[in-house]
Order: C-alpha cells, then structure tokens, then sequence
DNA sequence: CCACCAATATCGGTTATCCGATAAGAAAAC
DNA sequence: GTTTTCTTATCGGATAACCGATATTGGTGG
C-alpha cells in the first residue's frame, strides 16, 4: 500500500488528522483548515485529497442527511498514527517550540 | 521579498532550522536530514534548496578550509522565525503529539 | 413540480519539490 | 604534476500539491 504524504504537502496529513478527531465534511475541513492555515484551500484542491484518501481506503463516507460525513477506517487511523510518527522523527528537534507557544 | 516555504515541502524549513542552530556544511546538512528523514537528499536536492535559500538572502557561505559553511544572516533568522510561528499554527494541534515523544 | 442553493466533484494547468546523473572545483595523496 | 577523493554545483525530468473554473448532485422552499 502507498504511504500517505511522503511529507511532501501536509495537506492529506492534515486532512487524516482533523477527520481522525471527529467526522466532518469536506466544508467544515475547508473551515477547520482555514483557521490554521489562514488562506481556505479551494473546492478543487480538498475533494481530490478526500477521493485519494478513500482510494487508499483511509477514509470513507457517511452520509448523514445533507452534507456527507468522512471518518477514518481503520486502516486510516493506523495510518494516522505512522504518519503522526514520521513527522514527529522529522520534526523531532520542535519539541520546544511547541511548547513555547503553550 | 517572497515567503519561505509557504509550507509546500519542508526541506527549506528544516535546512533553515539546522542551519540556525549551528552553521553546517552541505555534506552534513545531509546526514543531518538522513536521521530524521530515514533517507538522504541527493546532492542534486540539497545545494538548490541552499542556493534559492541564498538568494532570497537568508543564508551566506563563510568557506572555512576546505568545506564551506553555510549560517543565517540576519534577514533569515527573521525568516526561521516567521516560518516558525506559521508552521506552528498550522501544526497547533501536535503539541501532544510532541510532549507524548518526550 | 421547479427553481434555487449549498455541498460535492471533476478538469486542466501551474508551480514547486525532489531526484538521478553528471560536471566542476579544490584540497590531499602519491 | 598527476591522480584521487570529497564537496559543491548544475541540468533535465518526474511527481504531486494546489488552485480556479466549471459541472453535478441532492435537499429545500416556493
């Protein structure tokens, strides 16, 4: 199986890591990602990412009245936790950072 | 003057952050990046990021013998700083994830 | 039923990241 | 002075992340 985000974009990553929180839809992750980011990704960029997610079997749809719900499968929040894992060996020396910011 | 990184791939970002933290020549730059990666950046990888890097006037070269060293200047520390604080609010919420890693 | 509207989806194209292969430069070994 | 070796540099190309514009879908209100 692929390996999501080489590390290479943070995006999907992001995505995973925000739907692996709670369910949401594709217009509440174009918000949530908002308030990090500060710039809203556009229609065209997150629902390709969502389709590649549920291509790799990472995610899939539920739909709950109007809008449609992504959540992780399994396979998703395992894939989570080595993806959290690689950033973390990446970026391991940010630790403090982190924790300067509170 | 344009951005560092727009977090669009994290070698730039992480050769400012080594390089912050003690000036390095290219050659270690990359085996620095192989502990954390898990692979090595190519020659032809890591000396473009360093040369745009120089460009943009956030790095210098001192040559000492026989490598040469690259260090911040005082325009790219600012950088490493702004860049920071933008990956940080991007990346908020993995300041567990970071404490969990100890 | 029909017109709207928000959410979802697709498409083409731009840009940037990264790599492999290869060259150029400079010090050291001989 | 020539060869070797290590570091630095360049080039072309592949990949993928991302966006703007545009369609499609499915409830909702009239």
């Amino acid at each position: 199986m692929r390996r999501c985000c080489d590390m290479k974009g943070f995006l999907s990553f992001q995505v995973l890591r925000l739907i692996g929180n709670k369910p949401m839809s594709g217009e509440e992750l174009r918000c949530e990602l908002e308030k990090r980011r500060g710039s809203k990704p556009s229609p065209g960029t997150i629902y390709p990412v969502l389709k590649s997610l549920a291509e790799n079997g990472w995610i899939k749809t539920r739909d709950s009245g109007k809008e449609k719900k992504y959540q992780l499968t399994l396979a998703g929040r395992k894939e989570l936790n080595d993806a959290t894992g690689r950033f973390i060996s990446i970026f391991c020396d940010m630790g403090e950072d982190f924790k300067r910011a509170k």
